[in-house]
DNA sequence: TGGTAAACGAGACGGTACGTCAAGTCTTTGA
DNA sequence: TCAAAGACTTGACGTACCGTCTCGTTTACCA
């Protein structure tokens, strides 16, 4: 028992191919057709892993489907470093505004509606996407303060909300649209603020 | 169409009372159980409109719900008005934060939620709630630009969604409290803006 | 309106179409591959009748089997009648004994062996079954009590288990052949006695 | 066939231990609960023995269960022998009969009904159980016609199914009770004969 | 007495079917 | 003519249990 010839197996590898499977047969139908085409069944019938293991891997279909979504998502709007902390924060507005935009935002819109209705998936959604936008949203905020530009009195939670909780309300409502301009408004008045400056 | 003689056998009544019936018993549904509870045979069963008239007035079910709910909610959150536009605005956001924080801010998200999947439903809450509480933000809101004291190339439009937005964010995801401190942390940030003033 | 009110609206007459094809459907694959066959789902696509509507027509799958199986069987097995009592009672037993010891007794075994389990089920088995096969009995056997050659203390009830008790019962464990004489020596035996007569 | 110097073999030791332990769980959970609550994965809980063991000594839980079942019962009714044969026989049905009528008598019929639907378990049933009870009648019945009573020409076979295969069938069905009254009625006109004597 | 192969424990997995639910459509009936 | 009543289709959901399979461990025989 000199050394471990076989370390690898202190995980099931048979749980673990059912579990990639899943998310990757989910993460394809949600990409074709959104929250409403990954069923339960489509995502059984695509994986080949049956019913009964999907419930005991995941406690929802929305849950599955959320983690199907924040893996895919992880890497999806990198981070921009120009050197030019606010300018990067602005841009990151509009990325993430230009992703709301786009078909994979109505895929985000539909799980943040389901986790609504699932209590079940929301964990989910905040470990597998939002947990991760946030923290990046964190990185440009801390280089922000780090240059003395950002009121150090304001946390990166604050800051976040404000700079994208409007664009998702958007989003979800539909009442004004998502374009650059748009999005340049809503980061231009939240990092200035509403009131006018003397 | 001087006086109605005959009032009762006229057509338009029934109708009417159909409506409002339909409505008045969605109204209770979601009071009592929220909009899982506003089943369609459960407002056709309480309100006696039967199923068929209720699709006759309505494209689906949300949209009713949408309807009842906005209709109710009209007057639920009367603007303070103390002469201190701020101080308005500031308490009109405290005020809103409770109220999403409570059982009927539940209501509202499910009601978010469901137009996020149901195009049929969202133009009514739009109109029925959406629209007044814009509306409302959109008066404290002139004041502070009559006042001078907001930016008037601001829109009503973008300081609602700002301060807003966050509100609802949270609401929906839960991934921070609804306090009032929360709220006036919200506030204060939408209104002072992120940046550091030098 | 002179009289009879409300006659009809007593019992909503549930649509019979739909509850015709599902037995008909039922039947089929009954035949086709006796009751695992006859699937929820696989009745429901060849009748056309939905899942919904099948569960609100019968309590149970098995329920719905049992129906349409006593339904086609209520002909299945006409009654002798050559004037010799004894001798129809026999020829009965033999008629019996051969339909057991076929592909459909096959099924009655299936269907008797699945309302043991499913107590909903059971009395859809006697109402549309086992009560009609009683009552043919009760018909030669009084044929016999009427000529006199039957022990007038004996029920029918009590001369129908004895007599197609066994039957039942080889037809079960498959202890013992259901052939012709096997079921000759059944009748035989009910009918004289196990005891030797004196 | 000279010795057998390693007999042992033949039987792993180990095995019995599991073998042993999986039927005692089973009897437990059968007098719990029935068949439907001897699962196969409860049967594995209770007894510490693996679902893959137990299905490398059984073909299926129906036939562990009727093993277990038939062992337990082997000695569940003792064969009365007053010395009066007739008396004997009319005895054991009554005994049947109640232990028909009691809890025991759903196990029985559960378990017979299992083995229509599943032939592998059949088999158990007859070796662990079945044969056991109709050797038992034999003797009574042997005794009988030793004693000069009894048709030699009946077999033990045909007298058992007389005599029992009604009161399995109204078990089953359910369309009579079974007290002693009845068993007492079954016994005699089965013995008497259902034909008037002149 | 240490090695080795069968037997075992644990439990994930694939599969089949079940029974349930709510939405939205459509037909019948009564006033 | 309109609406109440309510049956029907559709489509998905989550659950239960079966029997198989893999993997690592234990046991018991054997060299």
């Amino acid at each position: 028992m000199a050394e471990s010839p076989v370390p690898s197996p202190v995980l099931p590898p048979r749980s673990a191919r059912a579990h990639a499977c899943a998310l990757s047969a989910a993460r394809d139908l949600l990409a074709e057709g959104g929250l409403p085409a990954a069923t339960v069944d489509a995502i059984s019938a695509r994986s080949g892993v049956s019913k009964a293991t999907l419930y005991k891997h995941w406690p929802s279909r929305t849950a599955l489907a959320a983690e199907a979504f924040g893996r895919e998502m992880a890497d999806a709007i990198p981070l921009p470093d120009t050197g030019d902390p606010r300018a990067d924060l602005e841009e990151q507005v509009r990325r993430v505004s230009a992703f709301y935009a786009g078909p994979t935002g109505e895929v985000f819109a539909q799980l943040l509606a389901a986790c609504v209705t699932d209590p079940l998936a929301a964990p989910f959604f905040r470990e597998f996407f939002l947990d991760g936008r946030r923290a990046a949203i964190s990185v440009l905020w801390q280089r922000l303060v780090d240059a003395g530009l950002a009121s150090p009195s304001v946390t990166a939670e604050t800051a976040t909300d404000l700079l994208f909780g409007p664009l998702i309300f958007r989003r979800l409502t539909g009442h004004a649209p998502l374009t650059i301009s748009e999005a340049d408004a809503i980061a231009s008045a939240a990092l200035e603020g509403l009131l006018r400056r003397e």
